[in-house]
RNA sequence: GGCGGCAUCGCCAAGUGGACUAAGGCCACGGUUUGCAAAACCGUUACCCUGGGUUCGAAUCCCAGUGCCGCCUCCA
């Protein structure tokens, strides 16, 4: 195995080895349910659901743990006002719970649709009260943290290794620079562990210390502790995370456990939008519900992939677009092998396709080992692209056996790893209504009629074309193409698409 | 003010000391194919922000400058 990943905490990239072997625990920052999901959450997911795809497909038993946080963290800052939940459910006039239920169900359709594979555990933070509090009080017991005025706050400076993921000095961070100064806390830095509620708050629950709620990084480590154990191998989240939030939760962690909490730090860079960074506070997001819209889930997963995890992606229609196309271009080519396939009765199994393949799928598995190199990856299969069109198009009789085989690499390291080519369905049914896998609204909305209407239409365009009135056959088509149909000649058939 | 990142063809985007005379996608142009198209294939398009330096050798390392961005408040 040579799979490396840059490991945030080191700022390097280093070979990758679990600690049991065989076995990869992994937590992600989950998203916060208040709201649907935005193109930010898409390319987090798409990019930890690839590495976890990739380590399963090395081989390694993964557990993948990602949180719902379902209570809020606080509207503007640390220490005041109302939490993005409890606020928007004043809003929308909705319990909590009913809001938290909503947007996690919204979550988790889009993600589906992007084609991520489920986490296999998804823990609720407000299902790990106890697990929370227990924590708290342990971090009271070995005098890292205090309890001040029914809050209970962690204390940075007993944590002398504060500030090694994010490389902050305790003493650069400028007291009161943008956070308001806390009465409660004995230094500026300190974090909330377990905050008091005040009367009007809604989501309470008892504990030692008074009614209050949980600190907003305590629910990861819990959590991640609870089904992962005290020492995880991969803890995955946003860039804009590394401070303060994963830096707490080491804070937090190793305070309680004496033991590094986390192996390698892998982290995303965001999304902006047409340039500028998305925020939800800056209210430039696009939701992925929004997006999916114009685009295919599949386009939006290919686009994201284009470039690397830990780079910045910029979301426009240009690029889009230019996505868009090019997936079209690799569908094409495996929507041809896949009809051929079907189409071949017999023929020759060359040796140097197998060692093409050989070549290619060495490539592509180079480029995940470099730290996930979703681009080059992408890469080699347009290569594979190019030489299997080329392959089609020689009218060399290839036997049904190496086709075969073609499209399972395809599946294999588009489909399995990348999740971003299709599993072979009824491919004949899938020719007759649509040519392009990429067409979401699939054929079951066309009827019969429109079917055997194209065929009559395709029909006489034929018998146009064999007594070389083309100037009537290409009127149907140009007819066609004006409604909103392409038609494509190919030698022995006419296949249609409905296009944009 | 502190910490960190980025700058590669018209656009997107890999590559981070030697087979780079720099991958791949989009766009454009030329060709093959086609009745004409579409699709496909072939070909053409970059000395890697600027200026120094290190090295036998730099897009890749170091220094300075310019520009852009992120974090330091919740955010994927």
């Amino acid at each position: 195995m040579t799979l490396k990943f840059y490991n945030s905490i080191t700022k390097k990239k280093e070979l990758f080895k679990p600690l049991v072997e065989g076995r990869v625990s992994m937590y992600v920052c989950g998203p916060t349910v208040y709201d649907h999901p935005h193109i930010g959450h898409a390319k987090s997911y798409v990019s930890f659901d690839v590495i976890v795809r990739y380590l399963r497909y090395l081989g390694y038993k993964v557990r993948y743990v990602q949180n719902i946080t379902d209570v809020g963290h606080l509207t503007d800052n640390a220490d005041a006002g109302d939490d993005k939940i409890l606020a928007r459910a004043r809003r929308e006039r909705l319990e909590p719970a009913e809001l938290v239920e909503i947007y996690t169900r919204s979550y988790f359709e889009d993600m589906d649709a992007l084609n991520n594979l489920r986490p296999d555990i998804s823990p609720r933070a407000t299902a790990h009260i106890p697990e929370q509090i227990e924590l708290v009080e342990k971090l009271i017991e070995k005098g890292y943290a205090y309890v001040s005025n029914g809050s209970v706050y962690f204390e940075v400076s007993k944590f002398r290794e504060y500030g090694k993921l994010s490389g902050r000095k305790q003493e650069e961070l400028e007291a009161g620079a943008r956070i308001e100064i806390n009465p409660e806390k004995r230094n500026p830095h300190d974090f909330a562990l377990w905050k008091r509620a005040e009367p009007a708050h809604i989501m309470r629950w008892k504990s030692p210390w008074g009614e209050g709620f949980p600190g907003w990084h305590l629910e990861c480590s819990a959590m991640s502790t609870k089904y992962l154990g005290e020492a995880i191998d991969i803890h995955g989240g946003g860039l804009e995370n590394m401070f303060p939030h994963h830096e707490c939760e080491i804070a937090q962690s190793e305070a309680a456990t004496d033991m590094t909490f986390v192996r390698y730090w892998i982290h995303n860079n965001m999304v902006t939008v047409n340039g500028q960074k998305m925020g939800k506070s800056l209210g430039n997001f696009v939701t992925l519900k929004d997006a999916f819209k114009k685009y295919h889930p599949l386009t939006i997963r290919f686009f994201i992939l284009s470039s690397h995890y830990r780079s910045p992606l910029d979301f426009s229609n240009e690029a889009l677009d230019a996505a868009d196309k090019g997936l079209e271009r690799m569908f094409n080519t495996v929507k041809r092998l896949r009809q051929q396939t079907d189409e071949t009765k017999n023929g020759d199994s060359p040796q140097n396709v197998y060692e093409k393949i050989g070549q290619y799928k060495k490539a592509f598995l180079a480029a995940m080992d470099e730290d996930i190199n979703t681009s080059g990856a992408i890469a080699v299969l347009f290569d594979l692209s190019k030489e299997v069109n080329a392959l089609l198009d020689s009218g060399k009789g290839i036997s049904k056996k190496c086709l075969e085989d073609i499209n399972a690499l395809y599946q294999e390291l588009g489909g399995d790893i990348l999740g971003i080519v299709p599993k072979r369905k009824d491919v004949k049914a899938e020719l007759e209504i649509k040519w392009s896998i990429l067409e979401s609204d699939s054929g079951e909305g066309d009827s019969n009629m429109l079917k055997d209407v194209m065929q009559v239409l395709i029909d006489t365009r034929s018998e146009l074309r064999k007594t070389k009135q083309f100037q009537m056959a290409d009127f149907i088509r140009n007819k066609l193409t004006e409604i909103g149909i392409a038609l494509d000649d190919k030698p022995d058939a006419t296949a249609w698409k409905k296009i944009k």
